[in-house]
DNA sequence: TCTCTGACTAAAAATCTATTTTGGTCATTT
DNA sequence: AAATGACCAAAATAGATTTTTAGTCAGAGA
């Protein structure tokens, strides 16, 4: 039995992807990685895009998947958001396709990285938005924009988790960012209800 | 009695950098439309970026002025928070010198434009860092870091402000971004004290 | 016959070179 | 003493040339 060539040329590409970039991966580096002839990589792809199209679906699915099963419909939408947020951290720490692809968009402005980018960014304000709406349904939360308050939610997590820390040197723990998710996003700063004793 | 070179310079400058931005604003242009000589611009300006500080110094002295009018000490941070940030809107709507150089910013990556933006950034950032300690100390809003605290509102005031409206392609109206403010920042969108009866 | 390949090509990117533009200076004029 | 604009070096631009690279295809190998 031959091995499979496409799994092998999938691999190739994304280990190079994550490791130079979408412009600095060559296709004639990828076959050779990959130990296939270059003309092997067009039998399953078209093109270059489309082969990082399929590493970036791949990608985005298991992230979706990774925080759909952090959520239990039976339990609160701010434990569920804590819940999921936590682990899209741990992939992203683990993972650094996502990293690079955001330097490489913003340093140089390769097309197919935004493109990466933008997907990856739909697809969890996406999934943001249905549980968002899911949980106005359900009374948890007030009645909102669920498409607006999805990209506001993420937005914030961007702002706290990559932004900040790039401004003030300091990166947060993970229970920080929970916290501060909490204080600035669920309950809000302002001090109206309960008065302090 | 002479005219005021120097003024005439700024003046200028100031109306070139505002329609042309950074980068295509040259000093012969500035010499010209100032009907000086170009060596009488160095005798006010060590160099361009010199004269491009002190025309942003200006800028966001008049920002920062215009919202600290805005702030009544008596009156309770989330209506001054208010009333800033619609000055602050429309100072941004009336002058184009802060959109055009970050279009320019993120366009082309003129370092001095960087620079620009960046200044701007900071002293807004100080300002709402300086109420918000306040606002603790009053009370009014729950214990927090202020340097965060302001990078956060101010994120999310560009968020709901200029992101948005690039993404969903409709702008808001003024009251629009105050309500979402208040939703999304002061009160939170958890759905927990008030039961609705 | 069918899969796979790597030399090949056209187009894009990088490099080099010639030319122009531009920030900054300074001897001269006012 | 204040102001100027011709002047210069350095940087940006444009154009020509070379290199790289995405994608093809005739043919080797199974």
């Amino acid at each position: 039995m031959s091995i499979d060539r496409r799994a092998e040329v999938v691999q190739a590409a994304a280990r190079s992807f994550a490791l130079f970039g979408y412009k600095a991966t060559t296709m004639d580096q990828v076959a050779k990685i990959a130990r296939v002839g270059k003309g092997t990589i067009y039998t399953f792809f078209d093109n270059k895009e489309q082969l990082f199209e399929e590493i970036m679906n791949a990608f985005v699915e298991e992230i979706v998947q990774l925080a759909e099963k952090a959520v239990d419909p039976a339990k609160p939408f701010a434990e569920n958001l804590h819940r999921a947020l936590l682990d899209v951290l741990n992939f992203r720490r683990e993972h650094e396709l996502f990293t690079r692809l955001s330097l490489e968009m913003k340093e140089i402005g390769t097309a197919a990285a935004g493109f990466g980018i933008r997907m990856m960014e739909e697809a969890l304000l996406e999934f943001v938005a249905r549980h968002v709406e899911d949980a106005v349904a359900k009374g948890e939360i007030k009645p909102c924009d669920p498409q607006l308050t999805a990209y506001v939610l993420v937005k914030l997590f961007i702002t706290l988790v990559v932004d900040w820390p790039s401004v003030s040197g300091r990166p947060f723990q993970e229970e920080d960012v929970m916290r501060l998710f909490e204080l600035y996003f669920l309950d809000g700063i302002s001090q109206k209800s309960g008065s302090p004793l």
